[in-house]
DNA sequence: TAGTGGTCTAGACCACTTT
DNA sequence: AAGTGGTCTAGACCACTAT
């Protein structure tokens, strides 16, 4: 019997902690196991690595939000397929994730109009005037990557809704019926969690770290065009940009 | 008696987590509480909430990896004041810091000299060529927020450590030094999590959100500089960029 | 019905800080 | 010595999926 053995339920406390050594492990293990595999259930591995399950669960846990794996409630926990990384640029995702070889779709959450409020000064108009508000749900071949709202003026974009297609571009629909160029925008990235509500639409787990980016785009004249609120699942996709000087 | 307490450690199971009830009580308090102020023990405020403390702990973990809060073991935790937002910039971070009113130093960990190996290919050199490795904690008003790893063609900026004090800006040293114009890089952000050496050396915790920056830079003529990995603390800082088309 | 991941409880010991 | 946050265990029930 171990000295370990004996301390029972009492952890080796190296500077390592233990769910970590887990975590390398098991990241062996998905190397072995390759992209798309089942991976053994929770219960089994815990079993396996001769540790308690939330303790072997917070390993894994790391592991998706990594985006390594993907955990199905009910069916598994499988190994996940690689990030998707989109050119951070002034139009929308559409064509950057087509020339990617992905299938981009949108799913329309929320259509409704609001007093501007506290949008007002990033939108240049009068905190009573209203704003266009919509939510859409970004999918990448039929998967969930992001949720976007958008806030337009509706003295200007009001009637945007009128016969277009809520699942198609936003960017190229605005651009060619009020022929406006987005011309610049500024750009706030940080990260968050996701709430709840959040990772339900996006389908995924609350806690899950998101890529939070907030716009604001202004046409050639510098009138403000839109504020955008986009959150992205960092488990699935990361940004490229340029700089220059 | 009620129905709850009858129920003895089965949680009433409604769409919200009930850990997420309490850290939406939780953040009432912090609004109460005010910037800098020392938050109840665990174990009083899992009391007073009527919850098991690692139920309460993934609410004040939450809070931790969204910066409001700041943990200190054997202290307690406190109210933390908001993120830093930096610019997206192709210069180091020393002016910005600057500009906003906070003290900008850092700590170097790791000097060494490396064969380039895969790092050959950004910075088109040989892979048995060697690379200058610099490690640093960047910290803002004596508080690490990142780590950043520079990686230098050896054979071009080799001597580059002689007579410079590593705690002051690298950018501006090379500038200087060898007549450099930082022209242009691509950069690539996305989000993952520390690792328990990264934690300890930007102190904080394991697990904790961070964003991943790899910049590769290239002076007027095309010709490479620099590789840089940044890791900063997810809690203390974002970042802004300006997009124009 | 059996199995899976998701959440919660209760209790323990650790490393660290303050008194 | 006492108190704090950090980690781990063992066991329970839930919602969901497949059979």
């Amino acid at each position: 019997m171990t000295v370990d053995a004996v301390r029972g339920g009492v952890p080796e406390h190296g500077r390592v902690p233990k769910y970590y050594t887990v975590k390398t492990q098991l990241q062996n293990l998905l190397a072995e196991l390759g992209e798309g595999a089942l991976l053994p259930a929770e219960r089994d591995l815990a079993a396996a690595y001769g540790v308690a399950r939330s303790t072997l669960r917070q390993a894994i846990s790391e592991l998706t939000m990594e985006g390594r794996l993907r955990a199905h409630r009910g069916r598994g926990t499988f190994v996940a397929s690689p990030k998707l990384i989109q050119p951070l640029s002034l139009s929308s995702y559409t064509e950057a994730l087509r020339e990617m070889g992905h299938v981009p779709s949108r799913r329309l959450i929320t259509e409704e109009r609001l007093p501007a409020g506290s949008l007002a000064g990033d939108l240049a108009i009068d905190p009573a005037d209203e704003v266009l508000h919509l939510e859409r749900v970004l999918l990448a071949d039929d998967e969930p990557l992001g949720l976007e709202s958008t806030y337009l003026p509706a003295g200007r974009f009001g009637d945007l809704m009128d016969g277009w297609d809520a699942t198609g571009s936003l960017y190229r629909h605005v651009a060619d019926r009020y022929q406006v160029r987005y011309a610049q925008a500024t750009e706030r990235i940080e990260t968050v969690l996701a709430s709840p509500r959040e990772a339900q639409l996006l389908n995924t787990n609350p806690a899950q770290p998101m890529l939070l980016m907030q716009r604001v785009s202004a046409d050639q004249d510098g009138v403000p065009i839109e504020r955008v609120r986009s959150l992205y699942r960092g488990d699935r996709i990361g940004f490229v940009t340029r700089l220059t000087g």
